[in-house]
DNA sequence: ACGCCGCGTTACAACGATGTAATAGTCATC
DNA sequence: GATGACTATTACATCGTTGTAACGCGGCGT
């Protein structure tokens, strides 16, 4: 049986309310009782009861991640930021996968979970306005990619921008005829495919670039294996182009990956372009393109919002973009 | 301020036990007290305190995963499974990453955290023997991932094996100079890093080959810029090779970039395989050769044995191998 | 009609930590 | 040497839930 503050008290010769007073070190304790606590806690291998004290407190010092698609490398590469930062800052962090189904992110933004974490960050995918409705009810939580919501707190970063810049360096190269791939569609018309589809446009628009809505592939899902199959349709349907902008790493990875199988040089016939900038992007044959920003920074803005919206829940609430950059690899311009 | 079983008691004209025994629904309760407590839940929606439940049961219904990297596809897509079926079972998930710090592992180890979980599935890599001492003091746990340590229960895939198959994959295509990489040196020495050499060298010695430890590079970390560094290293020495053995796909992908940098045709003069089917590595260009196993079957079984281990800590350790296949791609057999 | 049985429900206490208010102890001051 | 002003420590109550044991009520047998 694990000892507690009781048996922590008799064995220091003081009360248990003491031994609470050290261990919490609000309240000033003469030293040599602190050093007979602190002996006895050492002796008996004392460690706090967490349940308890989340009970007293109200506060579980725990907050939820929830992401839609943990598999991908875009998740686990901000799950490191954000876990690290949590422990920083000393929260532990419970991991939720919403995955395709909506009602995970309205049972998490319910109050299903309220009395085990303290917030919750979310990145939703399917969640459109109507989920959210009054924030009364919402335990404190930041959105971050993009959504299109003002009532809670939001980071992003701006996709409307980042795929206006990326659309304009491929003009700069020369490409007239740029394809993306993650386009919203009839059946798919998430938030981030429609920001990244517009700064495409107005990429174009800018530079008077025509635009033809052929080059706008749909992939109903952001990953490797619908992207290459979009690319490979086009291909095969006889469209012309000259660069490929996706709008994630891993469907970029799709793309070189038919390419490559096709013989078809990169970036020479055709440049590629990503989004998030992952680790394995560059090392990728060849190395890509991509929208890159700080996931450290991303990850402790996203805390600092969500530590506020704890400790008042009547902030107003905010919308913070990471700043991002355009990373040039030999995707787009060869060595 | 959140109902409690107080409130609905009250509001259903029942006592707080009532409602209690309504919601965990293990003592018969009349159907229409039944029914008025359902509603008066459903009026105050009111959600059980989970701090308070596990003070008094003991039993957080939370278990803590622990990785070394979570930043790796690897973690993210083991991550992926083991939340899913964690949450298929009821268990919601802590996220924890050990890092390099070797103190980090311990102090999971430790009762640290243990008033906040249940369990813990840890993937270790400093964890060496000693570090575990006694089964008495530590928290249920399962292993994952090669171990050299029989007191607690464990989860892998036969790294020995695997290795010694996939060698003979490559020996059986003729090649004789096949290179290693992420063998254990001096410097890097975990386990997996121990087991997958050593299958590499039975692998040879049962097919006779000479055995040359130039070919065996070591890697210091396993990731992807590591093993680009050290196959250039060892071609720029001119070691001769005609195969490569990655030890995860992770830094197979490096060296499919250093080849392709350097314009050597995979496989036609270098075959490349990996470790882990990663999903990417379907995705490489060329697709990569990989050992592949069930990471669902995995997760599966691991936290079926750490749900034993809860319901009786007494139980004798029990080590499980998880089947390996080996997946043939274009980048050792070309299409 | 009386007592017994069994089932549904209740009162109470306890899990462990900590805020509050009261207490014991220390020291300076007149 | 007694009074007052602090300061360190304590007793108590409480957070919300649930196991234990006791209770009340209806039905059955005689």
């Amino acid at each position: 049986m694990r000892a507690t503050v009781r048996d922590v008290a008799t064995l220091a010769g003081v009360s248990p309310k003491t031994v609470s007073n050290v261990i919490n070190g609000v309240v000033f304790v003469r030293p040599e009782t602190r050093e007979r606590v602190e002996l006895a806690v050492a002796e008996l291998q004392y460690v706090p009861n967490l349940s308890a004290r989340g009970l007293r407190n109200g506060r579980t010092g725990a907050i939820a991640l929830a992401f839609p698609d943990l598999s991908m490398e875009y998740s686990a590469e901000m799950l490191d930021q954000f876990v690290e930062v949590a422990h920083e800052q000393g929260w532990s962090v419970q991991l939720e996968q919403t995955g395709k189904r909506p009602e995970r992110e309205r049972e998490l933004l319910s109050r299903g979970r309220e009395h085990l974490i303290d917030g919750l960050v979310l990145n939703p995918v399917n969640l459109e306005s109507s989920a959210i409705v009054g924030t009364d009810d919402l335990p404190p939580v930041v959105l971050i990619g993009e959504v299109e919501q003002d009532l809670v707190d939001r980071v992003a970063v701006d996709s409307v921008a980042a795929a206006r810049d990326m659309t304009a360096h491929l003009l700069s190269l020369g490409h007239r005829r740029i394809a993306v791939v993650g386009a919203d569609g009839p059946d798919f018309d998430t938030a981030s495919a429609r920001a990244r589809t517009r700064g495409y446009r107005e990429a174009l628009a800018e530079a008077g670039v025509p635009h033809d809505p052929a080059l706008e592939l749909v992939a109903d899902d952001w990953v490797p294996g619908v992207a290459e199959a979009a690319i490979v349709r086009a291909l095969d349907a006889g469209l012309e182009m000259d660069a490929v902008f996706c709008f994630t790493d891993s469907m970029a990875n799709g793309v070189l990956s038919a390419l490559f199988e096709r013989r078809i040089r990169v970036p020479e016939q055709i440049a590629v372009a990503g989004f998030d900038d992952v680790h394995s992007g560059r090392f990728a044959s060849p190395p890509l393109t991509t929208v890159s920003f700080d996931k450290r920074a991303f990850a402790e803005t996203t805390l600092s919002l969500l530590s506020d919206r704890i400790a008042d829940r009547a902030l107003a609430p905010r919308r913070i973009y990471i700043p991002h950059q355009i990373v040039i690899r030999a995707s787009t311009v060869s060595a």
